[in-house]
DNA sequence: TGCATAACGATATATGATATTATTAATAAA
DNA sequence: TTTATTAATAATATCATATATCGTTATGCA
């Protein structure tokens, strides 16, 4: 099957239904390796977080979970996210205050690098084992211990740009 | 004289006066040169921004601009602020809120990339033609147009990192 | 069963930023 | 000089994001 990321979901036909249900069997089997719970809490906020197609900020995933669990407030959705940021799941966007989930979780290997579209909010994903090299490369000529990077590119994604020359 | 950022300040011992008014000046004659006013409390908030030698939050400088001008509120420094950044005179660190002085105002022709110490808050700002032209690249196979770009790098100074060593 | 730990619920509060409207100061035009 | 126009500042309210705290409940294990 098509790999799935934000941008798929967003701008192609392929079944999200099997995808959606793909990635949350692939982030159950991780948990029950790693030996840590998805409650039905945590699992909830993925699903949310699926189906959003785009960068999600807390306050709209607590919207949407009140309606699941109506008693939810602001420090249930930071647990929840902190829980799946901690384990690679989700990322969060900093130059927005979003979350989105990773594409990637099942491989940590690399440096993410974020494509914002500032129209519609939707979120490539992308990787450039070059960059890390220049990276950190400066960060030596610096004596500078990297231990996490934030790259976070805002532009407009080819779907906005299209509707904007069709218009 | 030696250039001044804000790593230099913090951790050499050149002449910070001369520096700090060296920038100043230099900020003053482009402020004249663009015909903009850079009026008695946009001036006030660069002096804090230089005084500190590190990224400070808008309620760390708004704490500190009401003691010379008491009736200053939280609109107060945002405007001082986003008037800094229009002009380039400062950078929005956006994975910490904070702000800090861009010590290369005079040259905004490049994508500035920042190492930040999670010890001290202290910012070195370094620049990479290879790592923009990666980013255009990836950029242009998904077709993305990029306007701006968030390139922020956490780790620990070379500082930091031989206090903990020296302990 | 009893204990330790992790998760959750609930309230309050802190922090970051913008909207709105009013007032004052600076500049330009008449 | 008066008036018009614009830019800057002031004051308040409100929105948005995030954390602290503490008590309760659920879960896993000795
Ligand atoms: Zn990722
Ligand atoms: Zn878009
Ligand atoms: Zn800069
Ligand atoms: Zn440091």
């Amino acid at each position: 099957m098509e790999k799935c990321t934000n941008e798929a979901h967003h701008h192609s036909k392929h079944n999200h239904q099997l995808c959606y249900e793909h990635t949350m069997q692939t982030i159950e089997k991780l948990c029950a390796k790693r030996n840590i719970r998805l409650t039905p809490q945590r699992k909830t906020v993925i699903q949310l977080m699926l189906n959003a197609d785009k960068a999600m900020s807390a306050y709209d995933l607590l919207d949407q979970l009140k309606e699941i669990e109506p008693q939810a407030k602001p420090p249930t959705i930071y647990r929840a996210l902190d829980f799946l940021i901690e384990q690679g799941f989700v990322h969060k966007v900093e130059s927005i205050n979003c979350y989105i989930i990773c594409p990637h979780f099942d491989d940590p290997s690399h440096i993410s690098i974020l494509f914002i579209c500032d129209k519609c909010q939707s979120i490539i994903e992308e990787h450039s084992p070059i960059i890390e090299a220049q990276l950190q490369s400066l960060a030596q000529k610096n004596m500078f211990i990297i231990q996490h990077s934030v790259l976070e590119i805002h532009g407009t994604c080819q779907h906005c740009a299209n509707q904007i020359v069709g218009q």
